[in-house]
RNA sequence: UCCUUAGUAGCUCAGUUGGUUAGAGCGGCGGACUGUUAAUCCGUAGGUCGUAGGUUCAAGUCCUACCUGAGGAGCCA
């Protein structure tokens, strides 16, 4: 008899066939006549109920059919006469796959907090909100695939490892086969890295845009989507060291182009999560609903699928700096002294409780804030004409913050040059990064998603450790 | 990195102005009962109070340092 998901019985399966189920125990109840194991396989949510009756099995197997125990089990899907589920599989045939001492095993049919199952990063996937939150992962990274996919964009491997250290994205991981005691040395004393694996310096990389470019000037529309490294040491619940980066990168494209291109993706993947993983997001929001009651009212936050379809469905607000600086400076918070980092007018940098006035007061929905002062942003951003901003565009989510970042890049080499030159950048680094302006150059955009951020926001988790697998943060490389 | 806060049983927590043998619920185990649904009822085991120092007749409780978690800030995606 071969085996089926849970999730195909529970979609279509026949009541009166017979069926073979493998999956992992989360409960069982016992009583003097008959059992009942809450059976799940984590192809969905929803557990089976297998029913067994002790005058078929005896009373010495129940012994082993513990929470976290992996059973088969055979018999007859039947109608169920309890009232928490339609079907049920009535056993006729039990296999003790893989036992799991109930003394020992941590995971317990019951609630616990997120902070401890982040110890059990190994055991978590089978509690009911993290095989969730892992569906919705893939789900979300085969809709990415799918939408650029759709659209004629073509994936690109750039490097993991790279010797580009120019972009300053952030602090880089080194990567060296030197031993760590007692590197060899160069005549000045510093560590000689022509004698390391790769005759030179390197590093993870902390982004993959720079690669990007150099394959959107030859395919037109590319995008990549792999892991990027920042040993930042920033504790906070929406930065890891390890993440995955979404970033798109279209020859021949504008910052507006580039906005569009940003709403229609966000929007893609939010329908798709909407479309494919609902009983995931009803289980995932009434997780939210009850753990918000302690909350008080005027805290409380929309509940998750309501706020989905929202953003869906209404466009972003799109914003210059220069404008955002003036609502914030005439805002309430701003006159009655509220703000920490008052708002004084052009120049001031947005700190993340400005951001958050504009998306959770002002306008209550998604903000794309462009053209900000060429003062805080990177080097390779197009000049606007006034000679103070560039096209930059950051799209401000509730509750995260930024989750994209982009912009038009500077693609008149002259120009570029000198950005480089006054943001100290040294060019003879990046003279393959310029032959694309040099041959053939043209307007050209991108941006990046923060994977995990979008994830944050689809999941309504609150902290980025529980939307990654095994997270990677300061003082923790578990696993 | 900075600010705030926490660490007591497997988990979630209580533990008064320092004072005898550190408690509860859940979970585990044993039993009873029942087509159960976070089942219910009875019983039972389980603790170097984060670590290291210090103050004191006496420290879970006070002090110092460190470690770890959480919330916020900065940096950003």
């Amino acid at each position: 008899m071969e085996k089926i998901q849970i999730a195909e019985i529970l979609r279509s399966g026949k009541v009166g066939t017979e069926i073979t189920v493998k999956g992992w125990v989360r409960t069982r109840r016992g009583s003097k006549n008959v059992n009942f194991i809450a059976l799940n396989d984590g192809s969905t949510i929803n557990n089976l109920q297998v029913v067994a009756e002790i005058e078929i099995f005896g009373e010495e197997i129940f012994k082993s059919i513990n929470t976290g125990a992996a059973i088969g089990a055979t018999g007859i899907l039947v109608a169920s006469s309890g009232s928490g589920q339609s079907v049920e599989l009535k056993a006729e045939k039990i296999e003790l796959i893989g036992l799991s001492d109930p003394d020992k095993y941590p995971i317990q049919p019951k609630r616990h907090t997120l902070e401890f199952l982040r110890e059990m990063a190994h055991l978590r996937p089978r509690t009911a909100t993290f095989s969730a939150v892992f569906r919705i992962r893939h789900a979300m990274i085969f809709a990415i695939h799918s939408f650029f996919n759709d659209r004629g964009f073509f994936n690109v491997h750039t490097p993991i490892i790279t010797s580009s250290d120019a972009e300053g994205a952030g602090e880089m991981f080194r990567v060296t086969t030197h031993p760590a005691t007692n590197p060899p040395l160069n005549e000045e004393g510093k560590v000689d890295f022509t004698q390391d694996f790769f005759g030179k310096a390197a590093n993870l990389t902390v982004s993959g845009q720079l690669e990007g470019e150099l394959f959107a000037m030859a395919l037109s529309k590319i995008y990549t989507f792999g892991p990027t490294f920042r040993a930042e040491n920033s504790n906070t619940s929406r930065h890891l060291a390890e993440f995955w980066m979404i970033e798109p990168e279209v020859a021949f494209c504008d910052l507006t182009d580039n906005m569009d291109l940003a709403e229609d993706f966000l929007k893609y993947l939010i329908n798709y999560a909407l479309e494919h993983c609902m009983d995931d997001l009803m289980f995932l929001s009434s997780r939210l609903t009850e753990e918000e009651k302690v909350k008080p009212a005027d805290q409380r936050s929309m509940e998750l699928i309501e706020k989905l379809r929202f953003v869906a469905d209404n466009d972003f607000i799109r914003l210059t700096y220069t404008e955002a600086i003036e609502i914030l400076k005439n805002s309430k918070p701003n006159k009655k002294g509220k703000f920490q980092y008052p708002i004084t007018g052009y120049g001031t940098d947005l700190q993340s409780e400005h951001e958050r006035f504009l998306v959770e007061q002002e306008f209550k929905k998604p903000v794309i804030l462009t053209n900000y002062p060429k003062e805080i942003k990177a080097f390779y951003m197009r000049l606007d004409d006034n000679g103070q901003t560039v096209a930059a565009m950051d799209v401000l989510f509730p509750q995260i913050g930024e989750i994209i970042g982009g912009s038009q890049r500077e693609e008149r080499l002259e120009m570029l040059e000198r950005r480089m030159d006054e943001m100290h950048i040294p060019k003879e680094d990046l003279d393959w990064y310029l032959d694309t302006r040099r041959y053939g150059g043209c307007p050209h955009a991108g941006f990046g998603l923060g994977f995990e951020r979008l994830m944050l926001f689809v999941t309504g988790m609150g902290n980025i450790r529980d939307v990654i697998p095994f997270a990677r943060t300061p003082k923790n490389c578990e696993f």
